[in-house]
RNA sequence: GGGCGAGUGGCGGAAUGGCAGACGCGCACGGUUCAGGUCCGUGUGUCCGUAAGGACGUGGGGGUUCAAGUCCCCCCUCGCCCACCA
């Protein structure tokens, strides 16, 4: 006890030291190299979903990586061969932004980046293999985008079609679906317009089905919220397709619907105001009305057209078309609340069942009749349309039936009729992948104007970007590489005649598309992976990342798996076999953002506290799905505790190497238990809980060298060496550096990084004795120490001898006793 | 508007239906120290009580159960996703 406050020169932990101590010896000995240690260890893959390279690392970055190394790091101490690679998704606008402000080269700013990133990736002391490094941008890797691109070209899952698409003003260029959010753009929130405009698509819609049916493999690996977002972007509906005749147009035309029960309610028809079959069907005395609204629709920006409370609008094309069910002659209107690109782009409007066809109906005045009697009130009087169950009325044959009962007859009939058939739709759209932007991979096409579209070769792969910079690459509505005009002029490669390359180059989301087979064989020159390090690695066994690419990013790589699935290049259809998404890290309840001025600068938190104190911060604060707050954090109290397991390692300092079996057993006991309750919590991700549990084997230590068996004693350097390879999946540097402390020849090789696990001995685990608790009546009123064995019966005697459970019952009789040995006793009084 | 998830001390968070609040932060007190910090120790859900002890307690209300933070129903609040998808 004399000695807690120690000497004024007693060694004090200093992680600054430690970390310039280690950092090297690291890179030295470049512990993490993926099949580098040992023939036949099992395999695993764990990856971190790679960084984009803007500027340095941000605090985000630290939750993230912290977390995919503390499951890379568990499975090397455990005897797996790990890959757990990085790279860059280092094509995308910012660097063109910026190079454009800075009047230089995108790569200037990319590969800069790329450098300050990674350089910050060794000091945070992430356990990746450096050897695999790889770029997006690099033409060694978008060679291979390229030839990717050709293959699907080939099997006619990529196409090029006019269509309406989204439109940034700002940016001057079209986008994805899923990158219009709220109908603003999602890098720099513009509002959206739609242009009509010739795209190259990728025909994700051929994969709706096995998309969605796959992730039954999914299930209880992946977060459920990523496997609902994906069901419900996939959005299969079933129900019919009805064909109705349009006086005088010699095809009828076709309409998606899931209530074909209410087809007798059917009393006017709508398309899309914007699609090229509302233009055709426009009657003349009607074109100028049509044109007028037309203009009105195309001129109003995503946000308006979006917007709940919109009033309904449309207009009359002087056309009629004939219900197939009743022959009833149903007027036809141009609307935008129906979506071009949705179904056929045309409905029957049953008001009296369907919100948004009644508020049509009302606004206009066109007849709103029931077919299904809900017992509710005239939805033409209460303006509520009534879509439950209900019994079919005004429905000819099928009157007086449950109507969801009818709709597998009356589709039936229309089939039989040649008047329709049962059809299953999808909310999945077309992959948009063309973009008016430089820094991105050309898209191998050529135009040539005597063969059309002819593919680049695969011997002249990559097609490489031009040496545009600066002001080059200012956005003019067409993309930056038309104006490089000797890049464009090519001859074709099919007749030799004349031709210009395809100017338009690949979203970025093609290029993560497949980089995680890339890593498999990052310097491979036949292909874009070796297919035997594809089956030795793939697929990924833990993906770490964002909740933000729950249906992007991982909708895509799941698409092109399954692609290359069906060309025969790999064996399995999905990439992911389980996935994380860790939370956001904020601050004072807000994301982090300049204009709040509530943002956390990484490299300062590191250099005020340490890398371990910051790794430990971000574990220890939740589970890792949750948000952390920045404000809630203690910086301080996290290197508290990695000054503390230090003194514990100094105490114990160098010593005969720790033998099983021997020393305290109190303390043999309590180390056991809790390394058990350790593994079992870093394997299921629970690292709070883990970190909490080490903190109570550091204080059993302390206690156990201040007033036990004393820090010589073999129980203790047992506890102390389990303790610092358990910690060293959290704080490398701590870790390693009490890893020296306790004798190990750490510049010799023995890093703590590359040890062993430790294993519980199980006859430790076996209590001597376990607390049992009498409740009277569900309260506890004693607590007996009994043997782990005891039996039902003799529980029972002793309980209810217990002076306190008798004093509790006061002379009360007993009505039951639940006994449930060895834990629990509740005596039940009348 | 639809879907999903979550509400536990002053705070972050623990708890196979079986001792609510592990672990930490903060705070208080004591020791060490010239002092501050560090370090060591003790205490810390609320209320009543000097204490022993007792009562209450996991957003609100009901239910199932010997036993509910945990399961079921209703409500409130917050968060996220989708949003005219026929």
């Amino acid at each position: 006890m004399s000695e807690i406050a120690g000497p004024p020169d007693a060694p004090r932990y200093d992680w600054r030291a430690i970390q310039q101590r280690w950092l090297p010896v690291w890179e030295k000995l470049d512990p993490f190299r993926a099949g580098g240690f040992g023939e036949g260890k099992p395999k695993k893959y764990i990856l971190d979903m790679f960084p984009y390279p803007s500027g340095d690392l941000h605090i985000g970055h630290a939750e993230a990586f912290a977390i995919g190394d503390v499951i890379a790091r568990y499975w090397v101490l455990n005897g797996y061969d790990v890959l757990h690679p990085i790279g860059w998704d280092a094509f995308g606008l910012p660097a063109e932004n910026a190079a454009i402000k800075r009047d230089e080269h995108p790569a200037d700013y990319t590969y800069a980046n790329i450098e300050t990133q990674a350089e910050s990736f060794k000091r945070y002391a992430i356990s990746f293999d450096w050897s695999r490094r790889l770029n997006t941008c690099d033409p060694s890797y978008y060679h291979w985008t390229q030839w990717l691109f050709l293959r699907l070209y080939e099997r006619g899952l990529a196409y090029r079609k006019a269509s309406p698409v989204n439109w940034c003003p700002n940016d001057q260029t079209v986008l994805a679906n899923e990158q219009v959010v709220g109908g603003k753009c999602e890098r720099c929130g513009a509002e959206i317009t739609k242009r009509n405009l010739t795209q190259w698509f990728f025909k994700i819609t051929d994969y709706a089905d096995r998309l969605l049916a796959d992730m039954a493999q999914l299930e209880g690996s992946w977060p459920e919220r990523v496997l609902l977002m994906q069901r419900n972007w996939i959005g299969r509906s079933t129900g019919a397709e009805v064909e109705f005749v349009i006086e005088g147009r010699p095809e009828p035309v076709t309409v998606f619907t899931t209530r074909p029960d209410t087809l007798y309610g059917a009393t006017f028809f709508v398309v899309a105001a914007d699609s090229a079959l509302a233009d055709e069907l426009c009657a003349p005395e009607q074109r100028a009305e049509f044109d007028a609204y037309v203009q009105q629709v195309r001129r109003m920006s995503e946000i308006e057209r979006q917007s709940t409370d919109r009033e309904k609008t449309g207009v009359f094309l002087g056309r009629h078309a004939i219900n197939p069910v009743n022959d009833e002659r149903i007027g036809v209107w141009a609307a935008d609340y129906v979506l071009a690109d949705y179904g056929t782009g045309a409905i029957m409007a049953v008001p009296a069942h369907d919100q948004r066809d009644l508020d049509f109906a009302l606004k206009f005045g066109l007849p709103v009749r029931v077919v299904v009697d809900t017992g509710a009130q005239d939805p033409a009087v209460t303006g509520v349309a009534t879509a439950h169950d209900g019994v079919l009325v005004n429905s000819d044959a099928y009157d007086g039936r449950r109507a969801d009962e009818t709709i597998a007859d009356i589709t039936a009939d229309l089939a039989a009729r040649g008047r329709g058939r049962a059809a299953v739709n999808y909310r999945l759209r077309d992959w948009l992948l063309s973009r008016q932007r430089f820094w991105g991979a050309p898209i191998p096409i050529v135009h040539c104007e005597r063969c059309g579209e002819v593919a680049v070769p695969d011997d002249q792969l990559p097609v490489t970007l031009p040496d545009l910079r600066g002001g080059d690459l200012a956005p003019r509505g067409v993309s930056p590489l038309a104006s490089a005009t000797t890049w464009v002029r090519v001859t074709c490669p099919t007749c030799g005649g004349p031709a210009s390359r395809d100017t338009d180059t690949m979203d970025t989301f093609v290029d993560s598309s497949w980089y995680f087979l890339r890593f498999c064989s990052p310097a491979y020159t036949e292909g874009p992976f070796d297919p035997a390090t594809v089956r030795e690695w793939m697929p990924v066994d833990q993906y770490v990342g964002g909740v933000e690419h729950a249906i992007l990013h991982l909708l895509y790589s799941r698409f092109f798996t399954k692609v290359l699935h069906d060309m025969g290049l790999v064996d399995f259809n999905e990439p992911f076999t389980a996935q994380l998404n860790q939370g956001q890290v904020i601050n004072r309840g807000k994301a982090m953002s300049k204009s709040l001025g509530n943002g956390v600068d990484l490299g300062m938190e590191l250099d005020a506290h340490g890398v371990d104190a910051v790794r430990l911060t971000v574990l220890f604060a939740g589970p890792p799905e949750d948000d952390v707050d920045w404000a809630d954090v203690s910086l301080t109290g996290a290197g508290k505790f990695l000054a503390r397991v230090w003194r514990v390692c100094d105490d114990v300092g160098v010593g005969e190497p720790a033998s099983r079996g021997a020393g305290d057993l109190a303390v043999r006991r309590g180390v056991a238990h809790l390394i058990d309750q350790v593994s079992g919590l870093v394997r299921s991700y629970r690292f709070n809980v883990a970190i909490a549990r080490l903190m109570e084997l550091t204080s059993l230590l302390r206690k156990a060298i201040d007033s036990g068996p004393g820090a010589g004693d073999p129980a203790v350097r047992a506890g102390a060496e389990a303790l610092t390879v358990l910690l060293s999946v959290f704080v490398p540097y701590t870790a390693e550096d009490c890893w020296a402390l306790l004798g190990h020849d750490v510049e010799g090789g023995d890093l703590v990084a590359r040890s062993t696990w430790p294993a519980a001995e199980p006859e430790l685990l076996i209590e001597e004795t376990v607390t049992c608790v009498v409740q009277v009546a569900g309260k506890v009123r004693a607590r007996l120490e009994v043997p782990p064995g005891i039996d039902e019966d003799t529980l029972r005697e002793r309980a209810l001898a217990d002076e306190a459970v008798r004093r509790s019952l006061g002379g009360r009789e007993v009505r039951m006793v639940i006994v449930r040995p060895p834990r629990l006793v509740n005596v039940v009084p009348l």
